[in-house]
DNA sequence: AGGAAGATCTACT
DNA sequence: GTAGATCTTCCTA
């Protein structure tokens, strides 16, 4: 399996964000790796979106969605680490929220880190998914295209699924456009629109 | 120093 | 299912 090269980040963070589910992450912790499969995730854009942590301009802390794609970009919400990729065509603005993961391997660590056995309560929300893999402000600014780094996105097997949309959640201001894509009938989807599929 | 932030958990009706 | 308390940093005044 192959990481994402940087230029599937150097496009419009909605189409990123479309794209990136299905997706492999890939965590490498001290003894063990974990991993998941992406299913849930939101585009964020620059100064003209008010839910963006770019919205008010560049600054030191939101820097790096201005520059390298295919970065880590890492900040606390509510007492919890979120944590993005930076997306955007060449000179733009933009990174991608990861909101929830499918557990593939290490499902123990994960249990362990969360302090919770319930599965489907594991890695169902962006601020639930970094504690389940110990990830903190220390990995901000990692690059996930380098398969050896500690966190990592591969591209993944060939899988057939359908992806739904919906506004963003928990966001003040959002924009008219539904920037929120999650995998239809997934367990592991945040929040609760997926009951009623399949 | 104070407040806001894209969330989560708990305890209820 | 919904409401409210509380989680912890970092920015802004």
């Amino acid at each position: 399996m192959n990481p994402l090269p940087k230029s599937f980040y150097e496009r419009d963070p909605a189409l990123v964000a479309r794209e990136l589910l299905g997706k492999t992450l890939v965590r490498r912790l001290d003894r063990q790796t974990v991993s998941g499969k992406i299913v849930e995730t939101e585009a964020y854009y620059g100064e003209n979106d008010p839910a963006s942590k770019a919205y008010k301009g560049r600054k030191t802390f939101n820097e790096l969605m201005y520059l390298d794609v295919g970065k880590a970009f890492i900040y606390m919400v509510h007492g919890n680490w979120l944590l993005n990729i930076v997306a955007h065509p060449k000179g733009g603005v933009g990174a991608v929220l990861i909101r929830a993961l499918e557990p593939i391997r290490g499902i123990e660590v994960m249990k362990k880190n969360r302090g919770v056995k319930d599965v489907y309560a594991l890695t169902s929300g962006p601020g639930r998914l970094t504690k389940a893999l110990n990830i903190t402000k220390k990995q901000n600014g990692l690059d996930v295209t380098k398969a050896e780094n500690e966190i990592a996105i591969f591209e993944a097997v060939a899988e057939e699924f359908e992806i739904c949309t919906s506004h963003r959640i928990g966001v003040k201001r959002d924009l008219p456009k539904e920037l929120r894509f999650y995998i239809k009938g997934n367990k592991f989807v945040s929040k609760r629109e997926n009951l009623s599929i399949d």
